[in-house]
DNA sequence: TTGACATAGTGTTCCGATTACACTATTAGT
DNA sequence: ACTAATAGTGTAATCGGAACACTATGTCAA
């Protein structure tokens, strides 16, 4: 027990709330815990965070070991500190949110980690240690910053339809929008780009594919620009 | 040094970002270091997290000890973990953020410690470690949240005109606003009370007092209402 | 007492944005 | 060729935000 020092100190790790969209729902990545306490219970992925890390490496980390999750967009959301939130010890975490592009993939998690699954965020199970509270923080955030600014595309696939994008924002928003008028505000910003391609699935009139034009956002919000909805 | 742990940790800090506005400027509250590193710099108020207290706790409890404030407002800000933020070892910090009503006290402090000063945040002195990132994420935050709450009312006293208002959103946003438009609108939520009373000051009409309704806000805000500019 | 000064207080018009709303187009399958 | 299923499209009414200038009321000084 090599590392003394002269007060005591909280143990220090990162959890995040993976969010993917996939079936017109919004889900979360979930893991069961292999040991106690609450052992068998789900949880979110985290872990300790390392003294030759910041917090947003261990995050990353963490998603990478536990998830198999690369490259995904990850935003910090708030610090839990309560004292008893860890039966073993006083722990504080930071938890972070990530958004994964899950498309295709359906329910088989775009993991090899067993223990991982993705559930609808509305079917969630109890969850470990203060895990549903970090959950709701996580999911009152996206719904408030899916409409200024434009995180919804991280959740899709790089190639997707505007029914597809209006069923995310319907999904994580929980309330039905007007087609019409949803298609107008989205394409006024100029932020869409039709590909040549459109997207077949059932008997009906294919749809057109659109991607989002990272770049050009990029500048728009240099210039003070602002996505709103 | 008693403490002792299988793995190394982080030290745990709280940095409050403590907002004033007095004579038409948003102040912030500083402290003069008197300790290597960065001894004589100004700094933010803050300090080590106890194991047996939250983090507001720790927040509160230093905003106390260094600056002689209670019952302020206060919200977690952003936890800062950049592996090399402080010189010494590593120390991750959890940043807060405080609205006091400063009103009349002036530029003299509400504060008994003397190496604490008020700066207005255009003129802040250059900071120790990273404050100048946390104060700036701070006004950002601020800036931003003032818009769709009614934060505002924290920094001015119980009583205030709708100029002293007005002024203090122009300070925050760094904007100037319609008379007319702002008072209409800052009115039409029905949350300010006009009081029996008026305000001298100067050679010219008195203002009508206001005082701003909790109360019916929390009613209003349970029911969905929405408070924005 | 009167006039100058300084800030408080007050309505209306115009324009752009949001909302509500229903039918045609295109494909696959039978 | 008909059905089923989703894609795609425009207009009118309403609401909210922005622009804008003058009167009211107090102090102070001449």
């Amino acid at each position: 027990m090599p590392y003394t020092y002269q007060y005591p100190r909280p143990a220090l790790t990162v959890d995040c709330v993976v969010f993917g969209f996939d079936e017109g729902e919004l889900k979360v990545l979930l893991i069961q815990r292999a040991l106690e306490p609450f052992k068998g219970r789900w949880a979110l992925p985290g872990g300790f965070v390392r003294t030759d890390e910041t917090l947003d490496e261990a995050a990353r980390r963490e998603l990478q070991e536990e998830a198999g999750l690369k490259d995904v967009f990850l935003e910090q959301l708030y610090t839990f500190g309560a004292v008893d939130r860890d039966p073993r010890e006083r722990v504080v975490s930071v938890a972070y949110y990530a958004l994964v592009k899950l498309a295709a993939h359906h329910t088989k998690a775009a993991t090899d980690a067993a223990d991982a699954r993705w559930f609808p965020v509305s079917k969630a199970p109890k969850l470990a240690f203060d895990h549903a509270e970090i959950l709701a923080t996580a999911l009152a955030r996206l719904k408030g910053k899916v409409r200024y600014e434009p995180i919804g595309f991280e959740l899709l696939p790089p190639k997707f339809t505007l029914s597809e994008l209006q069923h995310l924002y319907e999904a994580v928003l929980g309330t039905a929008l007007d087609k019409r008028n949803f298609r107008k505000k989205v394409l006024s910003f100029g932020l869409l780009v039709p590909l040549k391609e459109t997207q077949m699935t059932g008997r009906h009139r294919p749809a057109q594919l659109f991607r989002f034009d990272t770049g050009k956002y990029e500048k728009l919000k240099k210039k003070g620009f602002n996505f709103e909805l």
